[in-house]
DNA sequence: ACCGAAAACTGAGAATAACTCGCATCATTG
DNA sequence: CAATGATGCGAGTTATTCTCAGTTTTCGGT
């Protein structure tokens, strides 16, 4: 990531670029992405339009300096779940039910910052780069504790993303866009039963034959 | 949604507004949503940029325009996949291969427009309700298929949603956003035999009795 | 064929918001 | 206590969305 702007070297400066992604994050979160303007974070930051852009080269920028910070922080929440798993060994039910209350939490945490970084900003390549980092870091932590336990079916590493990947997808969907009629935390409680199910089947690749091809709608092809 | 602005009623204007479309289409992939101005589409489109005005309230206007057409596309597309499958009754393994393959043509189809839509359009609550409910009616008719299987865990209704979801969000990931050293082709199975064992499942409640343990190790635990 | 009304089209320019730049002020160092 | 570099300033430039008053085209009725 580039970073063609100064950076803040005294303390007086370090309080400035505090102090506007500080009033960045509120404004954003009240009024949306488009409906915040760079003059009134300048403003609200108690600092003037030309020292906003001193430290971020454009708009976007300060949105991508927010993600960095709560992607960063949500990664470290996530390892401590999974450093509580290296002490406690637990089977895979309770690792999913610990690893999806986790990510829940920073869905109802926070939501407004939580959606505004996922749904109401432009995501720019360099929001997608950062993101999909941050599952990657989580996947491999996962993929560890599939292997310890000997699951995760033929490759660990990639069903451990792609788990990443959908829970994220359905706390999304059931925490913050719910649709009308559902419970949440019933709603919740089937993401850890479908993880669990789509999880538990053996990492020996010899399971992994040559089970499933492209197929079309023939009556061909087997289940397991 | 609402519609604030001038319905075209004769033939001349509905070529006018597909014009519109058509150019707006082909910008905002040749150049994204934000290098595209309004002005530029008006030129392309042979119309002055009050014509676009007098049919398009704003510049997002056109972007749910495009994504109205694209989904509505979309979900046709899925629904043939059960149609066949309502006619040939294939196992799941099949439908799911089917269906995933469906969902990837979509993604590779035309790469660009797909990304614009899901990288821009969350932007608008109006679209996020559009691809809600998109997700929706294909869900139901997974459902549907899941029942008929006897599979799909304690709840089809609700697991054949989470698929959908995850299912979009594995491919956008496998196909738009590919991490470096994975093979796409390699990766799409993987989706398939994923969802293959999340939904294999029997559907007879009985089977969902307390098969999962719960007690958390550590001193965390909250829901349930 | 003609007329009046409604629909469609036009493009200069008002309004707004991102971003720049030359200069003033402050902090640090030798 | 210079001198040098870092920080702060904000009116002004630029780019872009969107409006509106006026013109042209279409169409139904006579």
């Amino acid at each position: 990531m580039l970073t063609p702007r100064k950076q803040p070297r005294q303390q007086r400066s370090r309080e400035t670029v505090a102090a506007i992604l500080e009033a960045a994050a509120q404004l954003f979160q009240r009024h949306g992405y488009t409906g915040t303007t760079t003059n009134k974070i300048a403003e609200r930051a108690g600092v003037s339009i030309g020292s906003l852009y001193q430290y971020f080269p454009n708009k976007d920028a300060l949105l991508v300096a927010l993600a960095e910070h709560y992607l960063a922080e949500s990664v470290q929440q996530v390892a401590q779940v999974f450093a509580r798993a290296g002490e406690h060994r637990p089977p895979l039910p309770v690792l999913l039910a610990d690893l999806v209350e986790c990510v829940a939490v920073l869905h109802t945490d926070r939501p407004r910052l939580h959606r505004l970084l996922f749904d109401q900003a432009p995501r720019t390549p360099d929001l997608v780069t950062r993101f999909r980092q941050a599952e990657q870091q989580i996947a491999q932590a996962l993929a560890r504790e599939l292997r310890r336990l000997g699951t995760g079916g033929p490759d660990p590493e990639l069903n451990a993303l792609l788990a990443v990947q959908g829970i994220e997808a359905h706390l999304h969907g059931a925490l913050l866009d719910l649709p009308a009629g559902r419970d949440a935390t019933a709603h919740v409680r089937a993401v850890v039963r479908l993880w669990q199910q789509a999880l538990s089947a053996p990492c020996d690749p010899a399971e992994a034959h040559r089970s499933l091809g492209q197929a079309s709608s023939g009556p061909n092809r087997r289940s397991r």
